[in-house]
DNA sequence: CTCTGGCCTTGATCTGGGTCAACTTGGCGG
DNA sequence: CCGCCAAGTTGACCCAGATCAAGGCCAGAG
């Protein structure tokens, strides 16, 4: 469970960490620790201090909500990119843990904020950031109050078919149960509405990791 | 449908919109004009441009997405204090209505924005802002991914008590209909629940708009 | 006063997805 | 190569909540 091969060195990223539109402005200079974590290791847990910010540079993470009694909503996957850990200045509101191995710089709050050598643009990338998250979790809710398990399949697919980029091949980094705990469903529900998508031509499971869209456009007719 | 009673005068509104985290630091100037909305009138739509953010001063508003056959899904009610209309840049991605006859500012998101006196402080409670609405949308996340259909009533009173701070009553601004497509049920289920728990001796319904919270503890623990 | 149209409640029935259980598949260690 | 175990699939059945339908309860108009 804990810190396994926790391998450190220093990193340096200066990569881009704002949303498509952006032109070039508003990045966050993202300096910090490069970390690896195996399969189902804690990021981070919800209701600690949230000190570290965190960016995906190679694996997925999932970050979710836990009830007293167990029941597990994964409320974000982290993707390659992906700055996750970002808190309103208290605790974590969620749970992180890496799907895959993972390879993830942690930078510290301060540094990433308060230290920047451009405070507003650092400020903006963090509106930039937040936006953009906010935005995604609106289409989760949609999907989670409104949609049938098909078309939260076919949404979810679509939307990580986009995120990865990957052609017309979507190579999930997650299994079944993280599928359904982000989309409300059971693993069974999942397994099945896969199996009938495949049945009517509309997807290609060529392993069960690896799914090919053979109609994105009839995907897309199939949720709006 | 359109602008009936949309009388407007100008506005001067230097209240802090920060979080309650906040001591006083990262204030957002709000200076606009204020408009009045009747009962079902549209504030903006979804899909035009984001030039206004607003503020509610009275009243409450949903901001909310349809699909293309009707079905809709409420992502968040503002109530007096909150600001909606805050969108990354191009779009709002979102429609937003008033729920009951509602007095709101306007202001341009230029003069939130970059006009701003203190920018960093600006750009720092814009960061607040969009970070209270994700922990929001989070639990959100969570209650329609899974609770039952009585937990996300209960959940839904206990936050909107907590928002309205009107002692141990809750009086609803919203109707049933509103109530059903925030929590993604319907109408029926909605007012089964609610007499449900009144049949348990956990709420009490003064009035259909009215309810009082008999036993918030009881309250708490059926959802934890 | 009655009429009308929202809004809400209540009951009967239906169904999508959950639950339970068996089986298959695939990756890995020895 | 085999055996093992986690992950995924498939089938049978069940139930929470949706759907369909009938009233009830105001508030405002005439």
């Amino acid at each position: 469970m804990s810190a396994l091969n926790s391998r450190v060195s220093v990193y340096q990223s200066v990569d881009s960490v704002a949303g498509k539109a952006a032109g070039g402005h508003d990045t966050l200079e993202f300096t910090g620790i490069l970390k690896t974590y195996a399969r189902g290791q804690e990021v981070f847990g919800q209701g600690e201090r949230a000190d570290y910010v965190y960016k995906v540079v190679r694996g997925a993470v999932r970050c979710f909500k836990t009830l007293s009694d167990g029941r597990r909503q994964i409320c974000d996957f982290a993707l390659p990119g992906d700055v996750f850990g970002l808190e309103l200045g208290g605790d974590y509101g969620v749970s992180a843990e890496a799907v895959a191995d993972c390879a993830i710089v942690a930078a510290r709050r301060s540094t990433v904020l308060e230290n920047s050598a451009d405070p507003v643009a650092a400020a903006k990338a963090m509106v930039r950031l937040a936006m953009t998250d906010l935005e995604r979790s609106r289409d989760h809710i949609l999907t989670l109050g409104r949609r049938g398990a098909a078309e939260r399949v076919v949404v979810f697919l679509l939307e990580l078919n986009d995120r990865l980029d990957g052609g017309d091949t979507v190579e999930l980094p997650m299994s079944r149960q993280d599928m359904a705990d982000y989309l409300g469903l059971t693993i069974e529900t999942v397994s099945r509405t896969l199996t009938h998508l495949e049945a009517e031509g509309l997807i290609a499971l060529k392993c069960c990791r690896s799914i090919k869209l053979c109609d994105p456009r009839g995907l897309r007719r199939h949720c709006d």
